[in-house]
DNA sequence: ATTCTGATTCTCT
DNA sequence: GAGAATCAGAATT
């Protein structure tokens, strides 16, 4: 079934090293089905981790109990709590073994607007609903429980690579947003021109 | 417009 | 105990 989540297209072109996998999650879409309704995003903002090899990734120093799950196959979600207050959201790419994972740095709500809205709490533009991974995760009501759950099989989270193809020349690239080390690694990557896409601001740790 | 700060708690050293 | 893949709102760098 063309556009489904299936275990054949899109999960071994997520199997692929962290860079790559990131080009190939900008455009898809993730859809979060509750009994509230269902929110749709379509990613256009996206960061790289590549695990082991990543002074700037969770799993730099090896597998901990809050990592374990990048540490399994691709196609499943990564979620971790930030700051105190906030959830943000990765899948779990390249080979299994491997902890390479993509940030969802932020994406156009498509579906869902309404309740996406009530969860953030705000009547401002509808380009900012998910706007941000924090709030991302907001707009689509992620959170802790959905660490390690799979996005591959039309489940409750489904991630899909169906949206209208993305012209590779509105790929643009820099380095990642609020990371202390490997800060001028240019693995950010997001669709230029796009009002969700969120503002960089580099870290105030990292070195000069 | 840009820069800085407070909120809040989990994780690993 | 320190630092953190953030965000909104306040201060003015």
């Amino acid at each position: 079934m063309p556009g489904s989540p299936d275990g054949t297209g899109l999960e071994s072109l997520l199997a692929a090293p962290a860079p790559e996998a990131a080009r190939v999650l900008l455009g898809c879409t993730l859809s979060h089905r509750t009994p509230e309704g269902t929110v749709t995003v379509r990613l256009t903002e996206v960061e790289a981790y590549a695990g082991e090899d990543d002074p700037a990734s969770h799993a730099w120093r090896g597998p901990t109990p809050r990592t374990a799950v990048m540490f399994g196959p691709a196609g499943h979600l990564y979620v971790y709590f930030s700051y105190g207050m906030h959830f943000c959201g990765n899948v779990v790419v390249g080979a299994d073994g491997h902890a390479s994972a993509v940030l969802l740095r932020a994406g156009e709500v498509v579906e869902g607007e309404d309740l996406a809205r009530r969860r953030r709490g705000t009547s401002g533009r509808t380009a900012a609903l998910g706007r941000g991974p924090a709030n991302l995760m907001l707009a689509l009501g992620v959170d802790r429980s959905h660490d390690g759950a799979g996005l591959l099989h039309d489940g409750e989270l489904a991630l899909r690579h169906d949206a209208p193809p993305v012209d590779p020349a509105r790929v643009r690239t820099g380095p990642r947003v609020g990371v202390s080390r490997a800060a001028d690694v240019a693995w950010r990557f997001w669709l230029d021109g796009e009002p969700s896409v969120s503002a960089y601001r580099r870290s105030p740790r990292a070195p000069l």
